[in-house]
RNA sequence: CGGGCUGUAGUAUACCGGUAGUACAAGUGCUUUGGGAGCAUUUAGACUGGGUUCAAUUCCCAGCAGCCCGACCA
C-alpha cells in the first residue's frame, strides 16, 4: 500500500487522554481512532493487525474443531432472567425501545448459544461440540482504563464446548490450554505468557488465565519461572500453593495482562436451560460446558504493551500491518522511479508492504514514521543506497542496516513470510 | 460504585468580571531532504445548563466528559 494514499497520518504527540503506552502509541500511529473512554474504531493499519489475530485464532479454534459461528449482540431479556444474570450482572447493558422492550446487549453469549444448541441436539451422539464466534461484546466498564486493554466495547473470541462427561470436558479443556500456548506464541508474546491459576468462582476450584508479564498489567500474579506457571494474587494462599506444589521461596511477584482465560462452567449455563442428553440407556442427562475467550483488542494491546520501544511500536511478523516498510528519501527523479521498481517488485512477489512514496517528506520524517508503525523490516531507496547499487534493508530491532539487492531482498522477506 | 483531580484551538499553555494571546501541531505555497528542516501564509478555542451580576470564559451550583486510586471483572 502506498502511503501517500493512506488516510490516516500519524502524530507527533501523544494525546492528552490517556496516558498507556499501547493506546498512546496505537493513536499516533493511526492504527485506531478513541472514540470515548474504552470505545476504540480499527482504522487501516489497526485493522490488518486485528484481521491477522483474528486469523491465528481462527486456525488454532479450528485445529480443535470448533465451529464459527456468529451470535447476535442483542440478547432476550428472558433468557438472562432464567440465569439470574438480568440483575446479577452489574456491568450488562440494558437497552430500551420505545415500547419499554429491553434487551441485552451481549456481554458473554452463554444465554444465547445454550438456546441455540438445545434446538439441535440431544443425543449423546451430537457431542462433543464446540462452537466459537469472534464478535463485539459490550460491558458497561464503570471504569474503563488502560487504552485497548479494558474497554465497553471490545472484540472478543468466545468459544464454548458441550460434554456429555466431566472426563471429556477436562480432556477438552486440556487441550486447550496447549491451543491457547500456540496462539500466544503465534501472536509474539509467547515467551512472556504463563499458565496462572485463577479464581474459579462459584462452580469450579480454578479458572486458567493467560498472563503476559509486562509493566503495565492490571493483575498481579505469583511467577515460578520454572514450571512457567503462575498463580493470580486473587486465589494466591498457602493452601493453594501447596496443592498445586509450588515453593513459595521460589515465586515472583508481577504485573501481568490477562490475554485469555478459561473455565470449566460444567452445568452453570446448562441447567436454567435444561440444556440435556439422552444417552445409550435412554437416560436423560444435563449437559456440561466450558468456555474459553480471548480479547484481540486487548492481545493487539499486549503485544504493543509487552514489545515496543521508546522509538514506538515493534510488531512480530506474525500480526504487523505489513511485513516491510519500504522508504523513497528525498524527490529526485531517480530516487522516485526506483523506489517505485521496488514497490512493484514486491507487490509482485508478494510481500505485504508499506510504500513511503509522500513527498516532501525529509528523511528523519520517514525514519521515525517507520520506527513508530513498527514494520518488522526497513527498506529505504535513497540517493545514499543507489550509489551503494542496492536497497537498505533493516529489521526494526536493528540499528543497524545492510546493503542488499532487488533479489536478495526478495528472497529475505519470502523466507520470512513463509 | 466509593474517593481524588481536571475541563480555554489537535497539543501545551497565558491573561482576564468588560467575548481570548502565544508556541507547537495541522492546511496551502516555495525552498529543503539520511533522524521530526526553513520562510511565508491560512485554519482553529472557553464542555453543557442554571444562578449571581449592568456584564460570566472568569465567581457559585448542577450536569456531562476525561484521567488517576480503589472496588468490581465468565
Amino acid at each position: 500500500m502506498r502511503q501517500s494514499k493512506l488516510f490516516t497520518k500519524t502524530k507527533k504527540e501523544a494525546p492528552a487522554d490517556e496516558v498507556s503506552k499501547n493506546a498512546e502509541l496505537l493513536i499516533r500511529g493511526g492504527f485506531v481512532h478513541k472514540e470515548m473512554a474504552g470505545v476504540y474504531s480499527y482504522l487501516p493499519l489497526g485493522l490488518r493487525v486485528l484481521r491477522k489475530i483474528e486469523n491465528i485464532i481462527r486456525e488454532e479454534m479450528n485445529s480443535v474443531g470448533g465451529q464459527e459461528v456468529l451470535m447476535s449482540s442483542f440478547q432476550p431479556k428472558e433468557n438472562w432472567e432464567k440465569t439470574g444474570r438480568w440483575e446479577g450482572m452489574d456491568d450488562l447493558y440494558k437497552v430500551g425501545d420505545s415500547s419499554d422492550r429491553f434487551v441485552a446487549l451481549g456481554p458473554t453469549h452463554e444465554e444465547i448459544v445454550v438456546p441455540i444448541l438445545k434446538n439441535y441436539v440431544s443425543s449423546y451422539k451430537d457431542f462433543p461440540v464446540a462452537v466459537y464466534q469472534i464478535q463485539n461484546k459490550f460491558r458497561m466498564e464503570l471504569r474503563a482504563k488502560s487504552g485497548m486493554l479494558r474497554g465497553r466495547e471490545f472484540i472478543m473470541k468466545d468459544m464454548y464446548s458441550f460434554h456429555t462427561s466431566q472426563e471429556d470436558l477436562e480432556k477438552f479443556y486440556e487441550n486447550m490450554k496447549g491451543v491457547y500456548k500456540n496462539i500466544f506464541s503465534r501472536a509474539g508474546i509467547g515467551h512472556l505468557t504463563y499458565l496462572t491459576f485463577a479464581s474459579g468462582g462459584t462452580f469450579s476450584k480454578y479458572s486458567h488465565e493467560f498472563q503476559t508479564v509486562t509493566g503495565a498489567g492490571e493483575d498481579t500474579i505469583y511467577l515460578d519461572e520454572n514450571s512457567a506457571i503462575a498463580v493470580n494474587k486473587e486465589v494466591y494462599n498457602d493452601e493453594v500453593l501447596q496443592s498445586l506444589g509450588l515453593d513459595k521461596a521460589k515465586l515472583k511477584e508481577t504485573k501481568a495482562i490477562e490475554v485469555g482465560n478459561i473455565f470449566d462452567l460444567k452445568t452453570k449455563y446448562s441447567q436454567p436451560f435444561d440444556l440435556t442428553f439422552t444417552d445409550e440407556k435412554g437416560e436423560k442427562h444435563v449437559i456440561l460446558m466450558g468456555c474459553y475467550g480471548i480479547g484481540l483488542g486487548r492481545l493487539m494491546g499486549t503485544v504493543v504493551e509487552a514489545l515496543a520501544d521508546d522509538k514506538g511500536i515493534v510488531w512480530p511478523q506474525s500480526v504487523a500491518p505489513f511485513t516491510l516498510h519500504l522508504l523513497a528519501l528525498g524527490d529526485d527523479e531517480t530516487v522516485t522511479a526506483e523506489a517505485n521498481k521496488v514497490y512493484e517488485s514486491l507487490v509482485k512477489a508478494g510481500v505485504e508492504v508499506l510504500f513511503d512514496d509522500r513527498a516532501g517528506m525529509s528523511a528523519g520524517e520517514k525514519f521515525s514514521d517507520a520506527d513508530l508503525l513498527g514494520m518488522p523490516f526497513r527498506a529505504v531507496v535513497s540517493a545514499r543506497s543507489l550509489k551503494e547499487n542496492g536497497i537498505e534493508l533493516k529489521k526494526r530491532t536493528e540499528e543497524k542496516g545492510k546493503i542488499v539487492t532487488l533479489d536478495e531482498l526478495l528472497k529475505i522477506l519470502n523466507e520470512k513470510s513463509a
